[in-house]
DNA sequence: CCCACAATCCCATATATATGTGATATTCAC
DNA sequence: GTGAATATCACATATATATGGGATTGTGGG
């Protein structure tokens, strides 16, 4: 069983040491190790790598645009970052791109293994740098209230969730099959419980707040 | 340089290995191990924990609430959860209650001083199967669109947001110093170019997308 | 049993909003 | 320097919305 393995990684004493850290190991392969992936297309179609290896900093095409060509292409082949900076821009964007995992460069000796290992059985490993700066950028949202927390009523919040959908009240009463009356009933009583006066304010706070998705 | 360790398990048998396991360990002290945490504000100022390992099925008081009661008392000690359980909401509820980590118990025994060394300087370690978990969980909510996305000018988007705010037409106008004509007239564009037909629909479709915050 | 509350409907009206048409000045790219 | 896009303002009007009042019915708790 042997795990095919092609490194993106510009900085060549690291791609060499990439290289000689995965072949003393057992059960890895290097297919191919490149300092760009200006190629990337053909080294999928011929190198059949089981897991990539990818540098975010790559000349010509950057490795978050590296990822989107593979994801692209194919979704099954798992991806690792490799970085030196732990900037949440970056992590969100090759993340949304498909990164499947994200290791700082200076744990690459310790933990790439286990890291390759993690991302082939479905994980995400991540460096807890990393993890941290997601973790917090998640926090900062903040804990979603629900709609419990201002006694709105189930009728009320249905109201509210057709409303945000960008219906009228004519369009709620019929959604609903209630009188354009009792929508405008529903829709007062929520303005009272949210202390908001006016159609845009309740839509924004309710979104804003996670009382409706 | 001594690191307390509290620990809260209710599995006897995981908790003595835990101990155990960090007895062994040069440079860490155990100053309490307890099955539940009934008693944590006590622990708290008597123990002087500088880490605390709690489990999150626990009787009485749940390893949340645990979390929960520590961060009323302190912010600064880092809490490292245990599970068995890799489920999206006691992840969520976890850190948003405070956690610093989140490590599987089948992970116990490789990764507890890496991870509690990882906490305590300031990262979030966290199981692969976890840090997926949450992953995924952002992604679902899809890469956000800028306002670019929709050709939106910028004096367009200062009266999108000031719409969200809750602002009426005049209120906007006088927000941005403008006439109440003009404000009409971005508005108008801006549903043109969002394909909306009301203020309700303009503001969900802004906020869910990423438009504007 | 009574009360509070939820859900439903009705009426009335002052504002606010959506939409059309039209105009002027500025800027920026070609 | 011509044209396209932007930002600004104006006028008109049909709907929609916000808000006040009042009413009926069912339900669940005390």
């Amino acid at each position: 069983m042997n795990v095919n393995v092609l490194i993106y990684e510009d900085n060549e004493s690291l791609r060499n040491s990439l290289v000689a850290l995965l072949s003393r190991e057992k059960g890895f392969h290097i297919v191919g190790d490149y300092s760009d992936c200006t190629d990337l297309e053909n080294h999928l179609f011929h190198l059949h790598p089981n897991v990539i290896l990818m540098d975010i900093d790559l000349p010509e095409i950057n490795g978050i645009d590296g990822v989107k060509k593979i994801r692209a292409i194919t979704t099954t082949i798992p991806v690792l970052m490799l970085t030196v900076f732990d900037d949440t821009s970056s992590v969100y964007d090759a993340l949304y791109a498909g990164a499947n995992g994200y290791l700082l460069k200076k744990y690459v000796s310790t933990r790439l293994v286990t890291s390759i290992n993690d991302v082939l059985e479905g994980g995400s490993p991540m460096s807890p740098a990393i993890a941290r700066l997601i973790i917090d950028s998640i926090k900062q949202k903040g804990p979603k209230k629900t709609a419990l927390d201002y006694n709105l009523t189930a009728r009320e919040i249905d109201v509210l969730v057709s409303l945000a959908k960008g219906n009228s009240y004519k369009m709620v009463a019929d959604d609903l099959t209630i009188s354009l009356d009792t929508v405008r009933t529903h829709i007062k009583h929520v303005y009272e419980k949210l202390h908001v006066q006016s159609q845009g304010e309740a839509i924004s706070k309710a979104l804003r707040e996670g009382l409706i998705k």
